[in-house]
DNA sequence: TCCTACGATGGACGGAATCCAAGTCAAGAA
DNA sequence: TTCTTGACTTGGATTCCGTCCATCGTAGGA
């Protein structure tokens, strides 16, 4: 955490009290927090921030690669700071539940030159689905 | 084509001139319309056509397994009307052009079963990204 | 041909995210 | 320490995407 604001010191950003806030949110909970609910974790400390500093930064945050934007459904986007570890979604179809997951090998290790159609292919995500052990009842 | 609309039928639907143009213009290209695309396309065959009705039949060719929900950034969804034929993504990062691609194994076979925390795990969508030819310039 | 339940309509609505002009403040300069 | 300035924040308006709903229309069976 403190690493993360290192780093940030490091890359020029200026260190606001809003920043702060929404980098400790992220760092505190290993979840997948939604910009909104970021927002309001953040408000229980900093009540004035606005939901635009927050799209802000969380955007900011993405840009320099600390942070994870994952849409899973059509909704609202999660931001997942586990950014230097390397890891697919498995997601519940029931209640839309999210667990990091390691799959065994590289999906780009199946994508053969032929099926790249000239791309400079640069990454892969992975969503499992299915229903969680709650769901399945 | 003349097929879904068979299959369509033979489910119950009312086969309405509407049905029939959405059902049409995602049969006549394959590639990947948003919603409003699909509106504008069938609008030029029939004016009156509303947005609710395209949402309305895209939902049921959905439901139906018939037409396949892609939403490969955070914006528009996208209607992939290659349902019958299995198949992952390949997203430029540039220009947002999506191409379907048919990568080797399965990446079901990739989560071992230490790493499905309890899900019946039914499916796996994998997204590859990169640079297309004309946006690597 | 007539009936009626299913489907279409379009305008209002809602959630998510972005935009913008005005105000504020972190941090380097003096 | 204070000053200065451009980067940052604010919140309300706006856009985009999609859904809802009351009303109207019509496909297709009787």
């Amino acid at each position: 955490m403190s690493d993360l604001l290192e780093r940030l010191r490091e890359r020029g950003w200026r260190l606001t009290s809003q920043r702060r806030v929404v980098a400790e949110v992220l760092d505190g909970e290993h979840v997948h927090l939604t910009a909104d609910e970021v927002h309001a974790r953040a408000a229980e400390r900093l009540p004035e921030i606005s939901r635009a500093t927050v799209y802000n930064t969380l955007g900011e945050l993405v840009t320099l690669g600390e942070v994870i934007e994952v849409s899973t459904d059509g909704r609202a986007k999660r931001y997942d700071p586990n950014a230097h570890h390397p890891h697919q979604h498995l997601v519940c179809t029931g209640c839309g539940a999210i667990r990091d997951v390691h799959p065994l090998g590289d999906p780009l290790a199946d994508l053969p030159a032929e099926q790249r159609f000239g791309f400079a292919v640069s990454g892969a995500e992975v969503t499992y689905r299915g229903l969680c052990p709650a769901c399945a009842g």
